[in-house]
DNA sequence: TCATATTATGTAAGGCCTTACATATTGACG
DNA sequence: CGTCAATATGTAAGGCCTTACATAATATGA
């Protein structure tokens, strides 16, 4: 049976990301599994980013994952009912609290530190032998959406332009996200 | 505020690559709408290869998709609901239904044929300018990781192995999807 | 200082998948 | 030819996000 997605080349482009991105997500939680720790693949950046850079609101850790605040919030929610990390006041600004982790929370950093390592490893070796070039045109290629969507980039050339207000393509061609 | 997704590099590739799924997904969908066409990303596929291929199972979509069965008979619910495919059925294997386009289905198809074909012109062009081996590193990730899966990979080398069994672990290390 | 715009968050709903489980047929073979 | 494993599917539950909406607190400016 022939992968149509892949036979269908830079139409599918999305599909194969996705594609990718959940088979390795699957593997990653297979190994927390394995190794008896309680984790999801989402909290990574959660847990790096707190462990690293200390205390973060939720619109910070949105921020720098490049996520929305909306998915970071619900992330918070689960850690904050496992006890691994937890809320303080921000006393300049009530409507934030910030976020730090327990230290249940660092602990488990403690134990995830050796499979993370073992993960990065392999990706990076494998990044090597296979596709010495796919970070960084990864990378290439959303710095090229960013300086122009792909909505915007489509409209220009297809051939039914979209029925749209200004003011909606504006901010779909350069938003900063 | 830096990406700090990006600058963990190898060690959050998937949570890198959902990222840019998403974001094309994203641009993809408000594409469609934009053009008043009522349809969403992870339809493609099974449009492109029903009406390229003709009627076929839900089981073998999904392994023309390389997706589970129960994604595509999702997406076949919601379909059938639109009318927009229809089912007929088998004679010779009475738990198969053969899933084919409607008048409407095919309609679409049309209306959508010169959306898809930008959407995958503007891929292309991004790519060649932006990340020329982007698809082909792709498919050498993918098929490398057919070889061995990442779940094997890291267990060779992580400090505590996983107390898993022998039969999972075989599974896991060469599985065909 | 008060009304208004902006910002920070929570949450419901829904798109995109998966795993796990249940059911209905088929197919293999003793 | 009846029993049992294998196959094809549907569906519930849940992980990973997003958009849209609602609320509370802060910042702004007349």
């Amino acid at each position: 049976m022939s992968d149509f997605v892949a036979r269908k080349g830079h139409a599918a482009f999305g599909t194969r990301l996705r594609r990718l991105s959940e088979r390795l997500d699957r593997d990653v939680r297979e190994l927390y599994r394995a190794h008896g720790i309680d984790f999801e693949p989402s909290w990574f950046p959660v847990f790096a980013a707190l462990s690293e850079m200390g205390a973060m609101s939720v619109g910070e850790l949105a921020a720098h994952m490049r996520i929305t605040h909306a998915a970071v919030s619900q992330i918070r929610g689960r850690l904050l009912k496992d006890g691994l990390v937890r809320v303080r006041a921000d006393a300049s600004d009530h409507r934030r609290q910030m976020l730090q982790l327990t230290e249940r929370g660092e602990a488990l950093v403690e134990r995830l530190q050796p499979l993370w390592r073992a993960i990065a490893d392999v990706t990076e070796a494998m990044n090597r032998q296979f596709s010495p070039k796919l970070l960084a045109e990864l990378s290439a290629f959303e710095a090229a959406l960013d300086q122009r969507s792909l909505f915007a980039r489509v409209n220009e050339i297809a051939s039914r332009p979209a029925r749209t207000s200004a003011r909606k393509l504006k901010g779909k061609s350069n938003g900063v996200r």
